[in-house]
DNA sequence: TTGATTATTGCAAAAATGTCGCAATAATAA
DNA sequence: TTATTATTGCGACATTTTTGCAATAATCAA
C-alpha cells in the first residue's frame, strides 16, 4: 500500500521525497478529512508551503480528494488508499458518515456520458440530520 | 420571486435589510457561481464582513449553496431562485455545464434514507474533460 | 406614524489561508 | 559517486475569513 503511493509518484515522473512521505503519513493516520491547515499542523517537519504544494500535487495525481465543508476545504486520501466513498454530514452534531453506493456511481457516469464528458473525478456531499438528532427534542423556537 | 426571498428571511425570524437585499441582487444577476470575494466586490455598497455574514446566513437558510473549485469556495443562488442543478467542470478549459438529473436526485435521497438521515441539502461536482477538449490533440508529454 | 427595542451593520484590526521567488538541499539517474 | 534537476524551506506577501464593538437601521407595539 505504501509501495503503491511511491509508484504513483514515480510513474508521474515525480520524486519520492521525505516531505511527500510525511504528508502522506499524516493523511494515512487521519480517520477523517482534514483541513489543509490541520494537515500542515500535523506534519510539523514540513514547511507549510511545501504541504500545500504537496497537497496540490496529490490531488492532481488523484492520491487525495478535497471537499468543502462550510467554506473550508478538507482533504483526505482517495481511491487506491481508501475505498471510494462520499460523505453524509449531520448539521446538528457534525457526525460524518461514509457513503458508498454503486448505483450512485453508475448514475454519475451515466450523467457524464450524457453530457459527453469524460469523467475524471467527482465530489458528493450530503448534509442533513442523522437519526439521533432527528429524535432529539427540537430546541424551543424563539 | 423577490417576494419569496424576503419571506424566507421573515419566516426564519430574520430582518430584511438593505445589505441582504444587495447581496441577493448580486447573486441574482450573476449567471455563474461566484467567489465570495467576488460577491463582495460586486456589492460595493456593503461591507465585506457583512457580505460574509449574509452569505453564511443565506447558506444556512438554503437560499444559497456553496461548492468548491480548487480550494476556493464558490457561491450561487439555490433551489427556489435557480432550478436545482449541479456542475460538470472541464479540467482543461474550465467550462462549466449545469447538470440536472431526476435519477441522480432519487438515488441521493435513497442513499440518505438508507443511512437514516433526513437529507437537507447536497452537493455534487463532476470534473473531467469536455467533448471539445477530448478531441483536441494532447499536449506533447515532457 | 412614532418611538423603544433589538438585530444588524460598518469599521478596524487580526487570524487564518494560500501563494511566490529564490537560494539551499536532496532525489535521481548515469 | 557525481552531475543534474526537481523540490524544499524560508521569508515575505496576498487573499480570505472572522471578530468585537459602537453606530445604525429594521421591527413591532402603541
Amino acid at each position: 500500500m505504501h509501495q503503491d503511493f511511491q509508484s504513483i509518484l514515480r510513474e508521474a515522473g515525480q520524486s519520492v521525497t521525505r516531505p511527500r512521505q510525511a504528508v502522506f503519513e499524516t493523511l494515512a493516520h487521519a480517520d477523517e478529512p482534514l483541513k489543509n491547515g490541520e494537515i500542515a499542523k500535523r506534519t510539523p517537519t514540513v514547511d507549510r508551503a511545501s504541504v500545500y504544494r504537496t497537497l496540490e500535487l496529490f490531488t492532481k495525481l488523484g492520491i487525495t480528494t478535497t471537499t468543502i465543508r462550510g467554506w473550508t476545504p478538507f482533504t483526505e486520501l482517495a481511491e487506491p488508499f481508501k475505498p471510494h466513498h462520499h460523505h453524509m454530514i449531520c448539521e446538528q452534531c457534525g457526525r460524518v458518515e461514509e457513503i458508498a453506493s454503486d448505483t450512485l456511481e453508475d448514475v454519475l457516469s451515466l450523467v457524464a456520458t450524457r453530457h459527453q464528458f469524460s469523467l475524471k473525478s467527482h465530489t458528493v456531499e450530503l448534509s442533513g440530520l442523522c437519526s439521533t438528532c432527528l429524535n432529539l427534542p427540537q430546541p424551543a423556537a424563539s
